[in-house]
DNA sequence: TGAATAGTGTCTTTCAGACAATATGCC
DNA sequence: GGCATATTGTCTGAAAGACACTATTCA
């Protein structure tokens, strides 16, 4: 197979006589009360110097999961734990190297502050609030939308919310977790009602003290996966 | 590019050092107050003269939707009306030729009647009842099971029964499609009562008289598109 | 004891689910 | 009038949503 060049004049098209395969990340994460999602830094052609979702081609011995996993490690240096598919993306133009398909996946991790490590073709990585996201290379603006309006349908039916929380914690971190990505502000008696009714977690029997008002209690999820609800 | 030859011992894998990608067509439609599914019988390798689901490679210069169209054209006859993508399917050894990646659709008509005429890789196409599908071809059994279940659970949160219906229908066959989609009874009056508050629905102030009994009003969709309601 | 967050219960409204009698047309 | 299907309303229980006070810790 020939090899892939580098720019728009001596890219060689024919080597494409089939649609090529990538798969792209939208990766959620919370910080500073914000929902966030991870972003790189183009620095090849196309949309150098853009910012776009991580992700690569498909390596043909590797399913899509892995090469999420993959890509994400080698653009940002950080492993997958909560992943799922989203759509596959296949506008005919959406790549103008030539026809790419893009499969995309939507994952989530909790705040950890780890440091982020670009490679490759990212000359950097960071996290971007979805509520001011910059100009994005290729159709991604229209796939991190797709996975936000994933993420919130979601948490009313299933405990995917656990993507987003440390194993142990707080109803009231709970509740900001669900208000941050929803957007918008929910009722303390009711949100815990419910979450009750659910039979989801349970006590671990520690309290958080973090200053000058009364310890929360801590709980976490019974279930080790991901579970639906309604 | 070379040929793709047609048996297991002349077939030539490294035409394949990237994934290829198909698009397959999980059909649906009611006949005999059965849901039933449309399946072609391969005459190639592999899964020679095994039952499949309509679909083929995706072409440069189309997108995944013209793919779903033209394989099932040419596979059965039919045209497309309502289909939305299901999901992709990556397992590594799905495809015993090379690493094949497929985009599975799904798609909904209404009963017609249609003659079948299968063409280039099928010997025949036919409804089959999803209560005693045959041995599949492929993964083709859990694309079925994954549509079906998307099916099922879109009844309740959307218009999409609408795919199975004629222009006019009456309450009574818009019951009869949910309870066969379904598998399950519904109670009547209720059903009316869910129904009418949607708010989805015209009388057409004509009647459907077929027998010796009431004639039952006909309704249509106000919408002609996707309609979500919870 | 004041500041800050944690934790809890009642009332009302809405919706799902159980349930049976009347209406209309054809023979 | 008899048969076959169409059409319609009430009651009950469960869950969502509005709403305010007490509990605990620390300074």
């Amino acid at each position: 197979m020939k090899k892939q060049s580098l720019n728009k004049n001596n890219y060689d098209a024919s080597v494409f006589d089939r649609p090529s395969l990538t798969v792209d990340i939208v990766l959620f994460s919370i910080e500073n009360n914000d929902l966030k999602t991870l972003l790189i830094k183009r620095n090849i052609w196309p949309y150098k110097n853009h910012w776009a979702l991580p992700g690569g081609f498909v390596k043909p011995k590797e399913t899509l999961e892995q090469t999420a996993a993959r890509e994400l490690k080698e653009e940002t240096g950080l492993s997958l734990s909560f992943s799922e598919q989203l759509y596959t993306f296949s506008k005919i133009d959406r790549d103008p190297r030539t026809r790419v398909i893009t499969v995309a996946y939507f994952a989530l991790m909790p705040n950890t502050n780890s440091k982020l490590n670009p490679t490759t073709d990212a000359s950097a990585a960071a996290w971007h609030s979805i509520k001011k996201l910059p100009d994005l290379a290729f159709d991604h603006q229209e796939i991190i939308q797709y996975a936000l309006q994933r993420l919130r349908s979601k948490l009313y039916y299933s405990n995917i919310v656990k993507g987003l929380l440390a194993k142990d914690f707080t109803m009231s971190q709970l509740q900001a977790t669900y208000e941050i990505v929803l957007g918008k502000k929910l009722d303390k008696r009711n949100f815990r009602k419910k979450m009750h009714s659910l039979n989801l977690f349970v006590k671990t029997g520690k309290k958080q003290l973090d200053g000058s008002h009364r310890p929360a209690e801590l709980y976490h999820f019974k279930n080790r996966k991901l579970v639906y609800f309604a």
